[in-house]
DNA sequence: ATAATGAATGAATAGGCATTCATTTTATGG
DNA sequence: CCATAAAATGAATGCCTATTCATTCATTAT
């Protein structure tokens, strides 16, 4: 039955682009709004579909947050693992590279931190977010963790505590990101980046001298 | 007049208390509930008043929230100030104590941070909250920076940019209070803690060797 | 003791929202 | 082409919630 399985492919492909098109109207929405704020009309609206639309594709409005979530989760993930793939033998300059992700567009833009913020306000109270979230967060330390190790067993860095400065860097990042959302002003990717190297030179002298 | 200014002293001092009642009711229910599904009925049955007193003393659900974070603000302004004014004349230990506040309860603390990012969720689409959060930003920052500017001109730094290194000190704490909310298993203070000595041993080892 | 004033109550109201569903439109397979 | 099934629509439904307000309660001043 070659015919069965090109009309479920067909389907599918379309069926996923409709629900990533909800998804982008509904990162959109809470960056304009607030979380809050937002209503299944303003997505359906932002979209230019109608109403119904997302309780056909997503079921609930619970599940399409859960799904944006998600999505937001895989879209930082897949540009991590790209860059990580880029340079697999050179531990300090897939450190930079990573470092430097966090801190340029598309990762670094107000209106995607918006969103992010947005659902770590909301991690305490439901659970679904706080696994997405931790998640994303074990497997991002994990990868630091291992660079901040190569460093160490590459350099003579007899104080260095691996666990502690992984974790640093990662506050760091997350840090400037919330001086990007609250202080978009005062906020420069450039002393945020200079930030981050200070910290690395200061930490890996050989490596960042 | 005796008798008219004490009259008016004590409605104030009730009304204040009553407001501040609202006000901690309203965070412990954003700290459970999440801000996007508090409801004023929650918020009045945790306080255990009635469900149109929050409308008497706030006049809007808005007005409510506005307040909340307004003292949120000023109670760890309060704190901040505390420790500034306890050794005026050592910036190293001011500092250090400082970061020691913000990683250790009652600030670091699971239930108030997540109603701090509750409302940073919210700042790019809410004016209000965003002057409120930006204020405290600057000022923090302010005082880093001279902080940081004092251990500059006491010790011999001469490849530290003082501005650079303030945004980072406080990007640490901020991302670290990530980590607190949402990996609250893997987060340690202790941990925690010893990130930011590490940084500050790193840049001063004159002052935290 | 009593009048007067403000605080507190909680039932009533009105508006907004997620969800449902009967209907229409569009795409696919024979 | 037609028949079929899925996708999309948008009006209708019913729940939930902020806000209002007539009433009750407590405090203060005379």
């Amino acid at each position: 039955m070659p015919h069965a399985v090109v009309r479920v492919n067909r389907r599918t492909l379309s069926r996923e682009r409709r629900r990533q098109q909800l998804i982008e109207a509904t990162i959109k929405c809470i960056s304009k709004k607030g979380l809050s704020s937002v209503t299944l009309s303003d997505v359906a609206r932002e979209a230019g579909l109608s109403q119904g639309l997302v309780n056909l594709h997503f079921n609930s409005k619970e599940n399409l947050l859960a799904e944006t979530l998600k999505s937001l989760a895989e879209d930082y993930d897949a540009q991590f693992m790209a860059i990580m793939q880029r340079t697999p033998d050179d531990p300090a300059g897939t450190l930079l590279a990573l470092m430097e992700m966090d801190l340029k567009p598309p990762i670094c833009d107000r209106s995607k931190l918006a969103v992010w913020f947005a659902f770590w306000g909301e991690v305490k109270a439901v659970p679904t977010y706080q696994k997405i979230c931790a998640a994303r967060d074990q497997k991002y330390e994990e990868i630091l963790l291992e660079l901040v190790a190569a460093l160490v067993r590459e350099g003579s860095y007899p104080n260095v505590d691996v666990e502690t400065v992984a974790e640093a860097l990662s506050s760091l990042t997350d840090g400037m990101w919330l001086s990007c959302l609250v202080n978009p002003k005062t906020f420069s990717r450039t002393k945020a980046l200079a930030g981050v190297k200070s910290y690395l030179r200061a930490v890996f002298p050989d490596h960042y001298a």
